[in-house]
DNA sequence: TGCTACTATATGACTAGTCACATATAAGAG
DNA sequence: CTCTTATATGTGACTAGTCATATAGTAGCA
């Protein structure tokens, strides 16, 4: 399980109670990478703990409520490499709107013209927070190594939108086209 | 849900049965779109009788077992085409190479240019399956306007996995260049 | 005779992830 | 004085998807 491992890593670099890898994290870097549920972050440090990967620490606060503050045990460190190294089923990727292209014959063009330019939109938006993430670009040379690996990360996920709409674009000519009209009753 | 949607516009172009469903959609055309688990396709057909949106006949066949014949109703046909034309949120990749890269700096280049080759002979493979689909190309005059549609969408997950792989070859010469390296303790 | 494969449907148990809500304290805005 | 926001943890109920297994008849193979 990704998460538990991209858990096992946070808290590597540093410890961490569950609203910190929350919203220092979950919310911010890897979000590109990896969304989590706040729900499933606290469920998932339970279970870290459970199997004896981190160990927790209570944080007593006098003005604001207590703070559990997770570390990595040895164990977990071990798990972390060993996972790091191994290799993992590829993703299946089901998207919505590939399904209602591929029974779009339906529909006038006008309407499937418009689901993609609204996903244009959308895909566009995605790509521009993207893109206002700070990282050293991939010649930088004062880039740390782990730097260059979030960069590398982080661009797929921007090649990846822009892949998504230049194909949109194609998309939206190829059905725009004079040959791709609906059979018309004449 | 998709799936539903997935099955009703499957059933929308001709009568299926649940084994029909899998065996002639899901493991074949609309696998590079959206895979489902058999279980998951007898229990969607279920919700959907359920729900008015498809019937059942039952064909009693002498040498097999029997068969159950699932027909879209028109409550069917009116959710199929509204929910064709609505929008819905963008699917979240989950992608356990991107975490394992994005904490990969505690690896040696050897493990990680491992994992990125595994990668990108898993890619390789994947986007051969879709090149075998026999669709008719984008320009095509003689193509459907279904085919058209259904070539988009593979269009789209081929330029996906090419994007991938032009990814992985870059990711891999940056991390053999002499600037990743990981710090020497000399 | 036993093994495997194909056709066909179904259920139980599970994992991963989502949504809504509950609890509790403090600070600041209006 | 109430409303909102931030800090902080937790639970219940749900959806979607996966894996294994059961049932049951036919057919072909060795």
């Amino acid at each position: 399980m990704s998460l538990a491992h991209a858990i096992l890593g946070l808290l590597q670099q540093k410890e961490r109670t569950g609203y910190d890898l929350k919203t220092d994290c979950f919310d911010q870097c890897i979000a590109h990478l990896w969304t989590a549920d706040q729900a499933q972050i606290y469920r998932t440090l339970d279970k870290l703990v459970e199997q004896g990967l981190i160990t927790c620490t209570i944080e007593i606060q006098r003005d604001r409520p207590n703070r559990k503050v997770y570390h990595v045990t040895a164990a977990g460190n071990a798990e972390l490499t060993r996972w790091l190294q191994g290799s993992h089923p590829l993703p299946t990727i089901r998207d919505p709107l590939l399904v209602q292209l591929f029974f779009a014959d339906q529909l006038p063009n006008e309407a499937v013209i418009h689901l993609l330019e609204q996903q244009l939109a959308a895909r566009c938006e995605r790509l521009a927070e993207c893109s206002s993430i700070e990282l050293p670009a991939l010649g930088d040379v004062s880039a740390s190594r782990q730097q260059v690996m979030q960069r590398l990360a982080l661009e797929l996920v921007m090649q990846r939108e822009q892949t998504y709409i230049d194909w949109l674009k194609t998309a939206i000519a190829a059905i725009a086209s004079p040959m791709t009209q609906p059979i018309e009753q004449s």
